[in-house]
DNA sequence: AAGAACAACATTGTTCAACAATAATGTGGA
DNA sequence: TCCACATTATTGTTGAACAATGTTGTTCTT
């Protein structure tokens, strides 16, 4: 047997560490993945890695092409397109429809904090990780499994393009303050006013991916 | 070898006969499928069904228990409700935004006159196949192939959920004409309007379906 | 007789080795 | 050079085996 594993499930285990080396930029987009060669490292079975593979496709980390193996997903510009339009679609009204004594504003406030302490150590991939976190908890707002579910492979989609562009803090520093006044907003029962926030930073969190992306495109 | 199989991946197709089964009710929700058996019946191997399984519990029909096995889903009055509240958020800014020309409306049409055809026959079943085709064809009006993939879980969830009920003609006739209405106001260019007609039908249906469970419940 | 401790039993979780099916690569001939 | 074909490597699938966990049934105690 394997080494002892937290919880339940060596595959689930497996992929949470696959899936930091992909978000961490262990793994080149792109790149494929051998059965054979990453089953000897990670010291698990052909059969257990194939499980790995899919948990990590259906997060969109992993493209699965049939008989031809799984390759990193490579983000493109019409990847994030998509992504911000997603999150401007689910996030938006999640604040707008809001209860201000919604437990998961709780979770917004801790990421915020967070966020505001990582900044001055600096450690830029905490605050990036909390900037996550506190959007994942605006969709928990709404209280549905489904649009969590959803929202989470968005999230590791969104960190691996992140990983992807490099230069942390020009991504996540100019939104810590944002998000302190959305959830401020929030707090004192304005959630249209949190919202029309929440809209212009989708706004210029996506072109600041987008002119990152593009700078990288060039090379 | 295993019979030639249409495209690729016995997994995948087994996994479209399963699903079937379970739409078509012939396998009862909460059910437990013991692995051993399944795959004897199927006459695949466990780990190729315990692939299958994993498929199908991406799309929320099966449910998995750590240790204890996996198990038909069994839809709830919360489910319902979950899955009417995604609809909304999802379908109708789709067809406020939508233009009148694109590719879909064509899938929304085609949907349309199956159903209206289907309709004389009479194969309510089949009705409901257009109805679902209908609404899908919606959300590919955004072009969003996250959204896309998203929405296709929730019309598994919702088949299983009404094959669960039985009465499809009650479940799905109120429907046809007001689809061709909808469809009638996006080609004209009203696509607000259409909307709005769209947000009543998916009012009425939610609530038909959630007495429609009531009723079962008292059993 | 009721309930708890404990011993079978069954099922899932994981591994391994093998072969089939498909894709990628290399080689020879026109 | 480029096509056809054999070779090789990789993925797809299987079956058997064992470990880990859950379930069930039995016995012992009170």
């Amino acid at each position: 047997m394997r080494a002892l594993d937290s919880a339940t499930g060596l595959a689930e285990h497996v992929a949470l560490a696959l899936r930091d080396r992909i978000i961490g930029g262990a793994l080149v987009p792109g790149q494929r993945l051998s059965e054979a060669k990453l089953a000897a490292e990670l010291d698990i079975s052909r059969n257990t890695l194939r499980e790995v593979f899919r948990l990590l496709t259906r997060d969109g980390l992993l493209r699965h092409e049939p008989n031809r193996g799984v390759f990193v997903a490579s983000p493109s510009m019409a990847t994030i397109l998509d992504i911000y339009r997603v999150r401007r679609l689910i996030e938006i009204p999640a604040l707008t429809q809001a209860w201000p004594k919604h437990a998961a504003v709780d979770r917004m406030e801790a990421a915020v904090r967070i966020a505001e302490i990582a900044q001055n150590k600096p450690d830029w991939r905490e605050v990036g990780s909390a900037n996550m976190e506190f959007h994942t908890a605006i969709v928990a707002l709404t209280d549905s499994p489904r649009l969590m579910d959803f929202f989470a492979r968005i999230v590791a989609e969104m960190r691996l393009a992140f990983g992807l562009l490099g230069s942390p803090e020009e991504l996540h520093a100019p939104y810590i303050g944002r998000n302190r006044e959305i959830l401020q907003l929030l707090q004192d029962g304005q959630g249209a006013k949190a919202a029309a926030l929440l809209d212009d930073y989708l706004t210029i969190s996506e072109r600041n991916l987008m002119s990152a992306f593009a700078r990288i495109s060039r090379d």
